[in-house]
DNA sequence: ATTTTCTCCTGCATGC
DNA sequence: TGCATGCAGGAGAAAA
């Protein structure tokens, strides 16, 4: 799916859009993408009522009401592209919210791996979905290394797959993983229980720095993302290993290779990210 | 408790 | 060209 960067990408596209306005038609086209659609409540919640609120929680986005919320996922696949209601729907259009005869907001999801959900008003730290999330990487409030490093004391998984738990630290996905461990010349598959403190100061600023660069860039399109005009990002331009195999390192010329973890495709230079014995 | 595996679905690149 | 195979940026549930 998009990750933090595309979604926060997206998120401060539509925000202006939708602050101050309120739908006045949604259709379905689907009762359900990964769960059924709860259409009744996202009617009552939306349809008329002044959206006051549009937030992002790790790679979800909240759309508030007086009423309550609409969530959204993106999936793997989703877009969720403004449109005028003259243009043709594109295949697999799921839902369209229509603010009024000329402009509507359609999602789009080829994979159904997104989801469409409904939050209550004073629910919105304890929705199934949402009350589990880990800490938002950017929070300036929140010392990230030493949060990372205490939460990991326990885990002994590869660092990579640790940095990907969305129950520790949100937002961060494949892609922004191995670009964020390149950075901080990190092997992936490093333990995480046996990083030092000071190994976690250069992962949490080398996070921050790549999610703050990508967003700069309106996020990575690899294939599917795009933001609320249907324009992808650029900063696919900018990473440093993801997808790089075989090629040479930017920073040292070393190999870049990729491995499997946790099923998932992961990239690191082999010369400037060693695995260490001890730590 | 932690960690890996499985699953949902379509589209696209690759190779035979 | 057609067909099979594998892979794709997520994440929750189930299994280990």
């Amino acid at each position: 799916m998009p990750e933090l960067p595309e979604v926060e990408s997206l998120v401060r596209g539509i925000r202006t859009d939708l602050i101050g306005r309120s739908f006045s038609k949604i259709e379905f086209y689907r009762k359900d993408l990964r769960e059924t659609i709860p259409q009744k409540r996202l009617r009552q919640i939306l349809l008329g009522e002044i959206i006051h609120e549009v937030v992002r929680r790790g790679k979800y986005f909240l759309i508030g009401t007086n009423q309550g919320f609409l969530g959204v996922h993106l999936g793997m696949s989703g877009r969720f592209v403004k449109s005028d209601s003259t243009q043709p729907q594109v295949a697999h259009t799921h839902a369209c919210f229509e603010i009024n005869s000329d402009t509507q907001f359609r999602y789009i999801d080829p994979r159904r791996f997104g989801r469409l959900f409904s939050v209550e008003k004073n629910e919105k730290n304890d929705h199934p979905f949402l009350a589990g999330l880990g800490v938002e990487p950017l929070d300036k409030t929140i010392d990230l290394a030493k949060y990372l490093f205490q939460k990991s004391r326990t885990r002994k998984q590869p660092i990579k797959n640790f940095l990907m738990d969305s129950s520790v630290v949100v937002g961060i996905g494949n892609i922004y993983a191995s670009e964020a461990l390149w950075l901080s010349k990190i092997h992936p598959e490093q333990p995480a229980n046996t990083i030092s403190r000071n190994d976690f100061s250069r992962v949490a600023d080398a996070a921050r720095e790549v999610l703050n660069q990508a967003i700069a860039a309106g996020g990575t399109t690899f294939r599917d993302y795009r933001d609320k005009d249907g324009n992808p990002g650029y900063f696919q331009k900018n990473l440093s290993v993801y997808g790089k195999v075989t090629k040479p390192c930017s920073r040292c010329g070393g190999e870049v290779l990729r491995l499997t973890l946790a099923g998932r495709s992961t990239f690191f230079c082999s010369f400037c990210q060693k695995l260490k014995i001890n730590n």
